[in-house]
DNA sequence: GTGGTCTAGACCACA
DNA sequence: GTGGTCTAGACCACA
């Protein structure tokens, strides 16, 4: 599971991002222990103190609580606080921005819409 | 000509970025003088050393060429470069990644076109 | 490593002409880390800010590449990309303007040679 | 005449360069008038400022004299003053920057040799 | 610790 | 006036 990482993000943001997609995929499941901070560091081949930052962050937003001695564990309405924040962003955020770029760049719906099939 | 900077990316980028839209727009036209590096840097209340580093960087991706002792001017080809860039980027890095994300969170296009209408 | 510099190019080329060295060398290796940019400053006596401007350099060419927080490494390929650069720098740029200067000067070949030995 | 300016050396020194080649080759002969600075700046598309900063350049080194309301004019020996000097930067600055970029980049003296016929 | 951004200010050659 | 280089110093996120 090695992961490449892209220069233009921290990594730890990209490690919360691959979380986000092993929960909205399903591979990690509501109630269910996710891998311990060394397992995953191990993992991906990147220091602890990324993956514990990238955990922190879970953390504060309840997608993961950590039980004392025994890991970190999804919380049980984590598929839908994630799904919810996600889809916020991309609707208030990243599509305003695609938008305006397609404006300044001549680009029509159409063509997208077609591209994305 | 004041502007507004955000947190989220530096200022040297944001000011790159609002003369690739000066560029698209017309209001900077090939060939043409841009504000020199202090005009800028006074408009825009950012020291002159920021203004440069966007200026440099225009000048690497040949959009701009420096003329000693002149100021900076636009290429011939520096509408076609830009773009040509910010389309590629587009296609190729924003729409892939955007389609990911969709795809992730089951949105469909025809809710995205109805949205961006 | 202190370094003397000349008067008659920039400091920070100077740099980069000197890591070019190491690198032609084999004193700086392919995959490795290169000194950090404050290590580099302190042992050659210049601001950070000049090292810098040369990494940078070094960088859009991709002769090195920067971790976050980690430092910058040179990339696999580094000794091939300054081999060839400079190589056809040599050759379509230096001994051109060489060539025409014996040839205003009316120094022939074999003089050259001659005192090259 | 228009030139063809390079960005890594300053105009007025190209000029120079240029008035350099003018003498070697004949087209500007010992004792006789030199165009005007005026007439030089337009043949050249130039400011007047940076014309006379080369022609003082020349006239500091013996190459022209100025004769008040005349003109300029070239010096009896210009022709030996400036091959000297060429000459001299030649073996001395030139060759063994070259020679030393040769070595850097293993580049033989026979392959240089073949190149230049 | 690392790179990276930004400021304030000086000084230079060039046009 | 113009770009360009360099310094000193601060502050930031990241590892």
């Amino acid at each position: 599971m090695t992961m490449e990482f892209t220069q233009d993000k921290p990594i730890y943001r990209q490690i919360i991002d691959s979380c986000y997609a092993r929960i909205l995929t399903g591979e990690w499941r509501p109630g269910e222990r996710v891998p311990s901070v060394r397992e995953l560091a191990v993992a991906v081949a990147v220091n602890t103190h990324t993956i514990l930052k990238a955990y922190e962050y879970l953390q504060t937003h309840e997608i993961i609580v950590s039980r004392r001695g025994m890991g970190f564990y999804l919380t049980a309405d984590a598929v839908d606080k994630v799904n919810a924040t996600r889809r916020e962003e991309f609707f208030n955020i990243t599509l305003p921005a695609v938008a305006a770029e397609m404006k300044l760049l001549g680009i029509s719906v159409e063509e997208v819409v077609e591209r994305m099939r």
